[in-house]
DNA sequence: TCCTGTTGACTACAAATGTAGTCGAATATA
DNA sequence: TATATTCGACTACATTTGTAGTCAACAGGA
């Protein structure tokens, strides 16, 4: 499924916590995003109606919670983003991070453990 | 600089062949991209006016080249994506990239020695 | 010289996207 | 009870993006 930057916002505050009302997704993403109150509804209204999202009704108020499922959505997105832009090769992408030091201590020591239990 | 999809397959051919016609680019682009003559022509037009690529006269045609360097585009199209689907964490990233199988025996490999340059 | 095909310039236009306004109903508050 | 606030539904609108058409100038062959 495809979502756009603004819609990505959104699901990423609905990850974190689902179960968020309108308003409360709204002031979760104050700071980052500035937002409208009802440009976040534009937002929520876009994703239920592609699927993204379940809207259950708590009295007067939505609710919302993720149907895309994170782990999914991120596997895909960048299942496309290779394709896209390194026809595929993830080496060169992971190359590219190491350059730009987007990766800390941690992160090569995760990513070696990985490379261990690829290997096998 | 931001360049979309449908650019970057232009952009992708130039970075292969510089110094490409607007017809050359569009034979090179046929099987996977079914464009028209006019749209690679929109396409690079729209580039050379955001500056990604240089066209010199040459005849009563223009050859391509790219004025956007592809390492550095790449670097910044990965920061912005892992900024905006991983809030800029890279290792899961790559974790997603090995559990989707898109990594070949030889990314291991190459992965492997780019870890062992990271760790000094 | 006349036709034909190629080239760049300019224009078109629908869909997607970002961003938000209006409105009527329900609710909380004074 | 009168009013202010909040909610969802519906509507709006500029910009970006994908995709392509038209046209006038020129080049090359008949």
């Amino acid at each position: 499924m495809q979502v756009t930057d603004a819609e990505l916002a959104v699901m990423r505050t609905i990850w974190a916590r689902p179960g968020l009302s309108a308003a409360d997704i709204h002031t979760a993403l104050e700071g980052d995003q500035d937002w409208s109150r009802q440009t976040v509804k534009t937002l929520l209204a876009r994703l239920t109606e592609k699927g993204a999202l379940k809207a259950e009704a708590e009295g007067r108020k939505f609710l919302y919670t993720a149907l895309l499922d994170q782990a999914d959505y991120e596997a895909s997105a960048t299942q496309r983003f290779v394709d896209k832009v390194y026809r595929g090769r993830a080496a060169p992408l992971v190359a590219h991070l190491a350059d730009s030091k987007g990766l800390t201590e941690d992160d090569i020591a995760e990513l070696e453990s990985l490379i261990e239990r690829l290997k096998s």
